[in-house]
DNA sequence: AGCTTATCTGAATATATGTTCAGATATTCA
DNA sequence: TGAATATCTGAACATATATTCAGATAAGCT
């Protein structure tokens, strides 16, 4: 460790310089699969947009339907479908259809979880 | 509750259609102030990207530099620098200077329980 | 002081994304 | 069946964003 002199990778090209070549091995052997980093990465992502956070923040309380949400989001039903979707493709909501009237909820106790995890590091 | 015909918002204009209007309230009542919401979106946000995040899984780990992590990711050291400048923007990552080298770590446990709890719900 | 190394910065570009609009689908009720 | 309600869908547009490139800054070494 310490100031090793930069060393090269990937053969021939040797266009990479790396400093601590013992660490870039280790995250190698530790890293995520690239699937799965992949797959939490657009979970993270599906919750990084304010209107979705703020969707799934209300289903952890409440079970709501589309027009509940837009009224509550100040959105266009749409919009709300919309992101709906994505949240469904992803497995972070359910949906119940009762009549002409779908309800939404959270799919999932990780979920809850890990909005729980990101309040506290945002509230304290 | 049940199918209530549908009620007005916003005084005159009422263009907001809601069925259930005891949720739309409880909803109102119980969400999480604006500000924290917009924090937490934009945290999870900047989780969001396979880049990124593969950046913080190995930080979990070990200590890396910026060339480092360009090895790692395969990726130009000049991307690898502004992605984390976003990181430490939003203190999901922190930064020690030895020398020339400066040495990047996640900042906090909230990050990395953050993590543990996505990387759980991914892998069962 | 110069030279090298490690990191940063800003502009530019190609791509992704959130919302709206207009219209389609599905369910209920008369 | 037909009308009304709730939700969905796809195209379009405006905005955001990840990466690259060229050059700037900062620290160590001779």
């Amino acid at each position: 460790m310490g100031t090793a002199k930069a060393k090269c990778l990937d053969g021939d090209a040797c266009q990479v310089r790396v400093i601590h070549l013992d660490r870039v091995e280790r995250a190698r052997r530790e890293t995520v699969a690239e699937k799965e980093l992949n797959w939490l990465s657009s979970i993270y992502k599906v919750l990084g947009d304010p209107s979705r956070l703020k969707i799934v923040m209300a289903l952890r309380n409440v079970e709501m339907c589309v027009c509940d949400l837009a009224a509550f989001l100040g959105l266009t039903e749409s919009a709300i479908s919309h992101q709906l979707r994505r949240l469904k493709d992803l497995a972070l909501v359910k949906s119940r259809r009762d009549g002409q009237v779908i309800y939404y909820s959270l799919d999932d106790e990780h979920v809850a979880e890990l909005l729980n995890i990101g309040l506290e590091h945002v509230t304290e």
